[in-house]
DNA sequence: TTGAATTATATCGTGCGCGATTTAAGTGTC
DNA sequence: GACACTTAAATCGCGCACGATATAATTCAA
């Protein structure tokens, strides 16, 4: 076999489980999620802020690969669902500052579970989880 | 630092790395498939009816792992595009069976180099990507 | 210091994804 | 044969994703 013919297999067949798998596994997320209603993206934007509370917009993307066409409508929403609170950087008009409110960090507590819950629920073997994501962070490193 | 402490960080978990690869790979196509005017989704599903003409729109589904919510308005649209043709199942009137056009079996020629494009825009390691392809797949196959 | 370039966020339009429901066709049971 | 049950698509509503563009604030350069 060619290389050429290789390539063209190999690449055309990690597309669709890259595609696959992510939305599978966001689906498993779901059930979870949706008792505190909380889309999968939301919880994404509420790890990033558990971490490291009062970052921009920009700041806020840069970490989940996300812009503000999908940030500032997602961001509105969860401050209506009053998660998080909108505030305008005093030294730089242009940019809004994301603060969670107490409610916001109260779902840090009842969302703690879920790890080990999609853990325990799927039983996937932790050692291959482990290769996953390294392999899966550089491709991200790569790509970004 | 404890180890449930670890898990809810955004980097701990495998949920984040695979929805970010996934979109980072859907960007990377994005060019490609633009001169042709289709989307990723619609790509997928060309790859599917190449392998495999005349499917109906559940056993579609069942390989991209989509329902008839996604895959009916899509199918529509590429039908407006004359990739293809839904055409209702004579012995079954409630199947619609889908069959490409010669227009859809033509992109199947021009989308051939894109395989080789993304591999040499990449260069990333082929032995990596079979590696990443096989645990993919795997957890695939638990979650589906 | 003023006008051009840059930057941060917002807005708009289109196409997924997907839960929930509907419609219509086929199947099974009595 | 009638009626419940199942199945295949379609429809609806909502929330992402994201390219393109707009708006407003800041910075830079002549």
């Amino acid at each position: 076999m060619t290389q050429k013919a290789d390539h063209q297999i190999l690449e055309n067949q990690l597309c669709f489980p890259l595609y696959a798998a992510s939305r599978l596994v966001t689906r498993l997320y779901q059930p979870l999620l949706e008792q505190y209603k909380l889309t999968y993206t939301q919880y994404i934007v509420l790890m990033i802020l558990w971490q490291n509370d009062g970052l921009s917009v920009k700041q806020i993307g840069k970490k989940a690969l996300l812009n503000s066409n999908t940030l500032t409508p997602l961001l509105k929403r969860m401050q209506q669902a009053q998660l998080l609170e909108r505030i305008k950087n005093e030294s730089d008009e242009r940019q809004i500052d994301i603060k969670l409110t107490a409610k916001g960090w109260q779902l840090k507590q009842g969302l703690a579970c879920i790890p080990q819950q999609l853990i325990s629920q799927t039983d996937y073997d932790t050692e291959k989880a482990k290769q996953l994501k390294t392999l899966l962070e550089q491709l991200i490193t790569q790509l970004k």
